[in-house]
DNA sequence: GTAATATGCAACTAAATGGTTGCCTGTCAA
DNA sequence: TTGACAGGCAACCATTTAGTTGCATATTAC
């Protein structure tokens, strides 16, 4: 069950803030990624290597640093398999309206 | 952060499991839930506690027994919030396409 | 009333988790 | 070529977590 990585990998605030951060620029250095965060270069390279074995964040080196790129795959998946399962009738009409709309909303 | 306790309470396979099986079935007793599962009763009410306190779970006392009632609305706004964060465009067409042929199939 | 059933509460334990410090290696620039 | 910069590795520590056992309470059935 790779599900639980993911789960598990996202259960953590500072793993989510790094998916942020990612989100907001993609292909971050590690030294870029520990920048304002309260804790040292190593607790970071800690959950970027879980985020990776979760198959949420992929590296690239390149010479000296390492670049990470965020994969949405895992957390679209689950989100849909969670989605259906536990709402499918009520929630998916609103949800194809709001995305519908947030569409619009960026063009 | 409330999103905290959802990701947190959502980490654990055990808790995944409880929200299945009230999927199957609502509103089982403590005892239901425990049924078939391999863990004392006072674990299972640890983690139906931690799943309420998540607000994925609401129960309703009847007499001795304790009914517990699933609760998608969580999932569902943290699926919405991810989902768009992270992959907006791409997988937003799919998805509703998704929802929308499953619609059909139930029919 | 009494026994069985359904749940609650508290203390305890083992293991996982998030973080640290210290040191080592590899790459780039002057 | 020598230092500075980017990152890796490993040991260690504190806290949280998932689970247990033991006992108490409340409701239902006989």
């Amino acid at each position: 069950m790779t599900d639980d990585a993911v789960f598990r990998a996202l259960a953590d605030a500072s793993r989510r803030q790094l998916l942020d951060a990612l989100h907001v620029r993609n292909g971050q250095t590690l030294s870029e990624l520990c920048q304002g965060r309260d804790m040292t270069r190593q607790a970071v390279t800690k959950h970027l290597a879980i985020l990776e074995a979760a198959n949420l964040v992929s590296t690239h080196k390149l010479g000296r640093e390492k670049l990470h790129f965020i994969n949405p795959v895992p957390i679209n998946e689950i989100a849909e398999r969670w989605i259906g399962k536990f709402e499918r009738p009520r929630l998916a009409a609103l949800s194809a309206l709001k995305t519908s709309l947030e569409r619009k909303d960026h063009e």
